[in-house]
DNA sequence: ATAATAGCTATAGTAACTGGAGGAAAACAT
DNA sequence: ATGTTTTCCTCCAGTTACTATAGCTATTAT
């Protein structure tokens, strides 16, 4: 049996997240201790360290809750998860899409200010407007 | 002089988000009709412009308020304004560089399932250790 | 004059935590 | 057995940048 301080040291997990986690119903109300301290099995361990890893790759919440539900029915197929994970690997490819050009545009703002005052800053002229700028945004 | 609908389809920003930012002081309290409705200047069209521009590119709230801040003293050195710059840059630059990583696990785990069932979820398997991983994340 | 459209305030909700206050339990040292 | 330190408990508020709702009022068009 684990303490609440040893689970978070196991799986990363701090542990205001860890009671967060059991009032949103991703971890089951863990059994207590006579002094009501929560007492945690490796299984749960387990499963707290299956959802960190889903957080780590982005997976929200929701989507986790699924993944879980799903792994409780070994029987069935498993194209849900298949796209869960692939909806998760768009996500993060939107992300990546996304915030590309704004690096170009940065890059670009960023690095073109030579002037002394504010008045001639070409960070500020590039806010200003999108006259400046390279692509859409 | 603009009524709130007209200055956020010029801009592009909500109404709510509109409201938002004044209460934020992101834009001065504006003027008001005799009937107590918002009317604005082209001149807080174009501030509002300035922060749609900067919310686009990812800039903070309070990074903003600093930006626009500078640019009300046009006789000081821009230096600060492009520190805002390059730390945006490089805030942008490090989300990119974790999610590439997630990009390649997820790619792993999403095209390699071929169970049938749960019980051989790759997806599944995946997330439930990091053994698979090909990468730390 | 009436109807349609647009605006007002105040409040609560979103996602996923994180932090603090005030107090109780457990572990360790004497 | 007692004292101290560490860990734990619950409850509540705060974070970011909005977004939505309810109930009401103003403006515009017909």
């Amino acid at each position: 049996m684990l303490t609440i301080g040893e689970l978070s040291r196991a799986t990363g997990v701090k542990i205001p997240t860890i009671r967060y986690y059991e009032q949103m119903g991703l971890m089951a109300a863990a059994e207590r201790s006579e002094g009501n301290q929560r007492r945690y099995e490796p299984r749960e361990r387990d499963r707290l360290s299956f959802i960190k890893h889903a957080r780590d790759l982005g997976f929200t919440i929701e989507a986790i809750r699924e993944l879980l539900e799903l792994s409780a029915h070994p029987e069935r197929p498993c194209a849900d998860a298949d796209e869960i994970a692939v909806r998760q690997l768009q996500i993060v490819r939107d992300k990546i899409a996304k915030l590309r050009p704004l690096e170009k545009e940065l890059e670009r703002i960023a690095t073109r200010c030579h002037g002394d005052q504010i008045r001639d800053c070409y960070v500020l002229q590039s806010l200003a407007s999108h006259e400046l700028c390279v692509s859409e945004h």
